[in-house]
DNA sequence: TTAATTGCAAAAGCTTTGCAAACCT
DNA sequence: AGGTTTGCAAAGCTTTTGCAATTAA
């Protein structure tokens, strides 16, 4: 259940400094879906010789190896989740901000034969659901 | 086919300044899904007197109203949609940058189902399609 | 050794805001 | 008349970048 960022990077031949191994770390064990000003917290409580633009130069670094995912909710700055994970989307409480992830093939095929009914390949997705915690299942 | 924001806007009780009518009349009028940038460019051609300030200002109010649906592609810019036209989500080409929307209700009641399922009520969805032309369609 | 990476601070890009002047109703 | 709205410029926020110093390979 724990991804390895760090060997995901040295097989990708990525010059491995030690920023670069605590980042690896704390998103590899990041069960949520960070921001990069909480990437930057957590790593400073590793390593307190990091600074934010190291932070942001990375995740940037990370994404386009295809090691990480960037998300974006809305909320103006940019999320990231290991990409290595089984496909999913993301159910948004809207009252709590709490993010449940979950997988629908359904949804998936339909999607595919949207796009190509459009006379287009479906290359990329996104799915958010918003929605409130239904009374008396709490 | 064509909203009349302005109309709306008196109906809700707005203060109707002379800015205000532009944007809305621009905003009415677009085809596509205009940024704030775009919007003031529009506006500016109309009536010179218009800020950006302004135009940032009344697309915030027009939002707040329920008249604008606030988009975002993910691309740093907010963009704008009238909220009234019929439900529908939107498959964007990856490779010019153009939208076309959909609608498929199929995917509409999966959606309601998997909230359900999590002891969720769909409040609100995002789907967005990226996506590539097939090629021999062209 | 040497090209790549870092930290710092400055800057970029989108959006918001303080304030005096102008404006609807 | 009186509260609202506007324009301007300044500031806020997230993210990027220039450059000298540092570091991995």
């Amino acid at each position: 259940m724990e991804a390895n960022i760090e060997r995901l990077c040295e097989e990708k031949g990525l010059k491995m400094t030690e920023q670069r191994r605590v980042i690896a770390r704390v998103l590899s064990w990041a069960e949520d879906h960070p921001n990069v000003d909480e990437v930057f917290l957590r790593a400073s409580k590793i390593d307190s010789h990091i600074s934010l633009a190291t932070v942001y130069r990375t995740v940037r670094l990370f994404e386009e190896s295809g090691i990480l995912t960037r998300l974006d909710f809305g909320d103006g700055k940019a999320r990231y989740e290991d990409s290595s994970v089984d496909h999913h989307d993301h159910l948004i409480d809207v009252e709590t901000g709490e993010i449940i992830e979950f997988q629908n093939d359904e949804i998936e095929r339909l999607q595919r034969e949207v796009a190509r009914q459009l006379g287009y390949e479906l290359v990329e997705h996104r799915l958010e659901l918003y929605a409130r915690r239904l009374k008396g299942k709490g």
